[in-house]
DNA sequence: TGGTTATTGATAATCATTTACACTTGATAA
DNA sequence: TTATCAAGTGTAAATGATTATCAATAACCA
């Protein structure tokens, strides 16, 4: 954990931000719930508990910073909100998200599947990729059994 | 057109919804900007030539009910707004997209490039696949040539 | 025809996100 | 050390997309 902010720290300082205190506790707190796809507000409330004098506009400041540096990616499943996930370490892709329909929870898949897909783009499209984004939507094994079961 | 019209028709009343005047308009400028990515506004903006009297939250709400019916996806590329895109007649999965990073422009890829994609995920991750989003960001062909001409 | 229901348009309400602004902080130079 | 300055912050107000409300209208059916 302390390597990760370490590591942010210095992310910031290359591009002359500073860490500050509402900074790190923000991060701490994404390092944290690291496998959860927090809300800005979720996010401002578990900040709170450690600082509590922190504003929401600080937070959405801080997750827009940490979105441009690409310490964080902002995604959207399609409800009104954007929500915060980190970057896997030294990870040049975006992960992959499962989003099961019925019971919501999303699973996440750190393995590039895109690789041959991306060739493909950038000869057949001369389409040059940076990044990409990939969700599936469907049932998650859970709520299969749960279904069968029901049967 | 009106083929497609007639299709989109049954498949409301298939669900008991009719196609209102208000409804059939929308549609058509969904048809006949099928390549765009329009947001709500930019719909409502086009319908009301067709039929100034019309209400922009009619056109939400017809938005909505052609989202749920899976006759157009409703889709998010990170700025503040929805855009709506009609599926391709008889697409099981929602197409691909390209989004250039320097000028903007959406490129859509209507091939199905997930099909391996999606087994594996069905295999080793027993999730059973409804669709799919996936969306590229890159530089697209003209930009690329425009960088090659500025150096 | 009258009665019921779905649909609509205008408008107000909501809610996530941004902005404005005055205040604080921390670093730097005199 | 003290004055200065820019970056960062908290509060509150503003914004902008979307949704809810509600009275009016249109379509349908007995």
């Amino acid at each position: 954990m302390e390597h990760r902010i370490e590591r942010i720290k210095k992310q910031l300082h290359a591009e002359s931000y500073k860490l500050t205190p509402q900074r790190e506790a923000t991060v701490r707190v994404l390092l944290e719930r690291e496998e959860d796809h927090l809300s800005a507000e979720d996010i401002y409330l578990l900040v709170k508990e450690k600082a509590p004098e922190i504003g929401l506009a600080t937070v959405y400041r801080t997750l827009e910073l940490l979105s441009e540096l690409k310490i964080v990616d902002k995604i959207n499943f399609g409800d009104g909100v954007s929500r915060y996930d980190l970057r896997k370490e030294g990870a040049a892709h975006f992960h992959h998200h499962l989003v099961c329909m019925e019971c919501g929870t999303v699973e996440e898949i750190v393995e590039d599947l895109l690789e041959d897909v991306e060739k493909k783009v950038e000869n057949q499209w001369q389409f040059q990729v940076k990044d990409h984004r990939l969700t599936f939507h469907g049932i998650c094994r859970k709520c299969q059994q749960n279904n069968n079961e029901a049967n």
